[in-house]
DNA sequence: TGTATCCAATACGTCAATGTATCGAGTATG
DNA sequence: CATACTCGATACATTGACGTATTGGATACA
């Protein structure tokens, strides 16, 4: 975390002002795409005109990068703290489980502002060579760390997976990626059911105890 | 299927005018996406002009709204081919879900295009909620097909699901989607290891015996 | 063979967004 | 208190994409 008291006002007033600028990118992003964007609309989210934009940043690329970083770190945060497994020790099984999901669902901030940019990096990622490269090195490093989550939380369980790690990563991620975006586009909520219910089960059913 | 030869020439000629405009924005809308795709570059990838697009489509939305028809019924097309149960009776369980599996995989079109029109397409559903509710229309229609598809290809092995059907939908559909959504990010083969071996045991693990 | 029809090409006006260059206000510093 | 500087606002030139209106040419039909 930066020092932001210890900043002289101005250098402490370009910094509120880029992160106003971020903020509202997130939003507009959110609401009309990395391309339908203006950089017109980003600064009148912001309350600020052109003039300060130009004078952050580069371009839009540039203040679309930056976000990208920004959003990374901010998820590794949480998934880090999430993966913490002093918390969930001496727990039952099925008690605990509970308690990883629900970890994982608030860590994952899902939120519709944040699936939609996300899902907008990943398209820009999957299309474009050199933003590719930058955001399969951020999702690798989000797949391992999640992989060490589960590893960590089904030992702090006394359990061991008999499939392999990947696998698991992927089920889990991507049934849970696909429960969010279906709630999304049905507007409605995500199903706990699954989430909570069987997708714990159906992974608990792949481990053996330990030892 | 439309009964081509039976048409007079100026109206085959014109309907493939249309196609080959359908087929350039496939590709253009893949590589530049919906925003981004100017109905000039749609053009030049079709070998016509601007002219041309207008005489047989009134904006880029109506084209767009046109390919997503087309891709749907595609879809549609190749994924009730592959539930027909007939072709899969009698075959040892194990050998059974390989070639379920080969099919679903085939259906699927696994190709790089189809994916980022298609992730076009629901992130624009998510985001436009007019377009949202005819994506999610042919989505949900998608669902109840790999519902009914998972149903009966599950009977034909004599099996029944222990979980809710929805569920063990989502599951498969989400993995499917996240193993082919890596590859292409990391520019690699989907993993056959995950979709033929772990995910069909998995699925495999929550069924019965039928009777 | 001549004519009518239809489709795609060309040319044009409009508009929105970009990035730059300049200006004014607020703030640090001597 | 005065001066220099930095940041954000305003104004402007440029670009490119859109949609329309019109034209040229190919094809069907008498």
């Amino acid at each position: 975390m930066a020092q932001v008291s210890t900043e002289r006002p101005a250098v402490r007033r370009r910094a509120a002002t880029r992160e106003r600028l971020l903020d509202a990118a997130r939003t507009v992003l959110a609401r009309e795409g990395i391309q339908g964007a203006s950089v017109e609309h980003i600064c009148e989210q912001a309350g600020f005109t052109r003039g300060a934009f130009y004078s952050n940043f580069a371009s839009k690329d540039e203040l679309v990068l930056a976000l990208f970083d920004r959003e990374r770190e901010q998820m590794f945060t949480v998934l880090r703290a999430a993966a913490d497994p002093s918390s969930f020790e001496g727990l039952d099984t099925l008690d605990a489980v509970g308690v990883i999901m629900d970890r994982f669902l608030l860590g994952q901030q899902q939120d519709r502002e944040w699936y939609l940019v996300h899902a907008e990096f990943e398209l820009r990622g999957v299309r474009d060579d050199a933003v590719g490269r930058e955001f399969v090195a951020a999702s690798r490093q989000v797949r391992t760390d999640f992989e060490a989550f589960l590893t960590s939380a089904l030992e702090a369980l006394g359990r061991r997976l008999t499939i392999e790690l990947s696998h698991a990563a992927t089920i889990v991620m991507g049934t849970y990626d696909t429960a969010l975006r279906e709630a999304l586009l049905e507007d409605r909520p995500i199903d706990l059911g699954l989430l909570k219910g069987t997708l714990p089960a159906l992974l608990l059913a792949v481990t053996e105890p330990v030892g």
